[in-house]
DNA sequence: GATTATAGTGGACTATAGTCCACTTGTCAA
DNA sequence: TTGACAAGTGGACTATAGTCCACTATAATC
């Protein structure tokens, strides 16, 4: 990773990791840390005051503090004017009166812009979950919960439909097997891992599972353009692909 | 579709379609059609002679057959020499000598390219796969067939690594819910969906099944981009690919 | 064999992504 | 305060994808 580039963060705080423990465990509420952005930022928000120093414990100068927001808002308002396929680069950086090093030292390509633009909401998931899903969470089983998560990351999927698409291609257009070594998509799947590991530990899943396989396996159909393409092309209701995959996690073998 | 552009074929024969039967049925052996290339071809190959005529009956002009194949030719020479990602459109289109006018009717982009250069060995995956797997496929029983089905879709996938990547990322770029809209996903899905209802008729699988949305489900972990990031960067082989699946067809619920 | 409609051709041209680097600004520490 | 230097900036520049269209070759028809 050079020096000057934007360097994909990778200090997200997994569930139950290294040391997986109970998914009820207090001590596993811990913040969520931004993942989207070109630099640290604090758990807050993408809007706040930059604390984290680089490196060399120097603080982020102001005025590229500044530039992102501008950066963020012009992509923000002309993603919604024209869409997001119809906006380019040079588009935003125009728009937020930035020069295009500027604009691809913060964000390397669409994607990341894209993904942070996602930052809110992705935090709102990402805490929701180590928060064990609040009282419904508390109430339900391991298994239980498993399904809340995957019931989550459909919404979030449904109501960030838009920018995870366009992230998506832009990731892999960046290269196909790349995408899976995504700090995002990492953390999805350490924490499919966990659940399924709590729900072997209940005894509601089967024990002697791959399943570190079977997190990838049991992400894929949910994988933004498959998601997509059945939602939109097929018709499927969110209900059916509920129902289909509770099918295929009861397994399809008599 | 405009009338100069190239054309996505679409006239692949599916197995069991319109009105599935037996896959042993002798009459479902019927011929794989071409689906890789820009025009109608025929059931030979890319490099036999072009019958098939275009709407108004003319048939394709022989400097266009020969140029295709210099094409192709210069394709795979050049992607061998550099690497696939290393070669322009361009670059194809000089070493071929031929203007990128020519190039672009053909395949309107790299991916399509891709596929042509597949075609042979798409050709023989389909022809193996309606065929029901020659002897062993006889001896099996649907759901075997179905085991078979996806080992040979590994085994595609493996001895055909580079080009299904390229042509995955080529046509993500295109729009990443577009992909599973292409006759070639299609066919897998087809072909899935008649695999897993024979396995239900059979008893081996479990009845009432949403054998469409499952089609689209156990073809997921299968997807290019995931299943090369499980082989080359996680290092998962191909025999813990196939027993994490069977774990997954098997259903993880206790 | 001449005619004609049209498929096919090629390369100039446009659009966009992304790089590069000389220059500017802000921060730190002396 | 100020000097040094890292961080940040912007726009010219390069590379590539992909379009467009005037021109050419050829298959079908007369």
């Amino acid at each position: 990773m050079s020096e000057d580039k934007p360097e994909e963060q990778s200090n997200i705080i997994y569930l139950g990791k290294p040391e997986p423990v109970g998914f009820n465990s207090k001590t596993r509420f811990l913040p969520v840390i931004n993942n989207t952005v070109a630099r640290p930022l604090p758990v807050t928000s993408t809007q706040g005051p930059v604390k984290p120093a680089t490196r060399r414990g120097r603080d982020e100068r102001c005025d590229a503090v500044q530039n992102r927001q501008k950066v963020l808002q012009a992509a923000r308002q002309l993603f919604a004017e024209r869409g997001i396929q119809a906006v380019t680069m040079s588009d935003i950086a125009e728009a937020a009166e930035v020069g295009k090093g500027t604009l691809y030292r913060r964000f390397a390509h669409k994607g990341l812009l894209c993904q942070a633009l996602m930052d809110h909401n992705t935090q709102a998931f990402q805490t929701e979950v180590l928060s064990g899903f609040g009282e419904a969470g508390r109430q339900a089983t391991p298994l239980g919960r498993l399904q809340l998560f995957l019931k989550r990351l459909m919404a979030f999927t449904e109501e960030n439909a838009g920018l995870l698409r366009a992230a998506f291609e832009a990731n892999i257009d960046k290269g196909s097997t790349e995408f899976y070594s995504q700090a995002s998509y990492d953390w999805l799947r350490m924490t499919m891992a966990v659940l399924i590991k709590e729900a072997i530990a209940s005894g509601e899943c089967r024990p002697n599972l791959d399943i570190d396989y079977l997190a990838d396996a049991l992400l894929a159909p949910f994988q933004v353009g498959l998601y997509l393409h059945q939602r939109e092309v097929r018709g499927f209701s969110t209900e059916r692909i509920q129902a289909g995959f509770e099918q295929l996690m009861r397994g399809i073998l008599l």
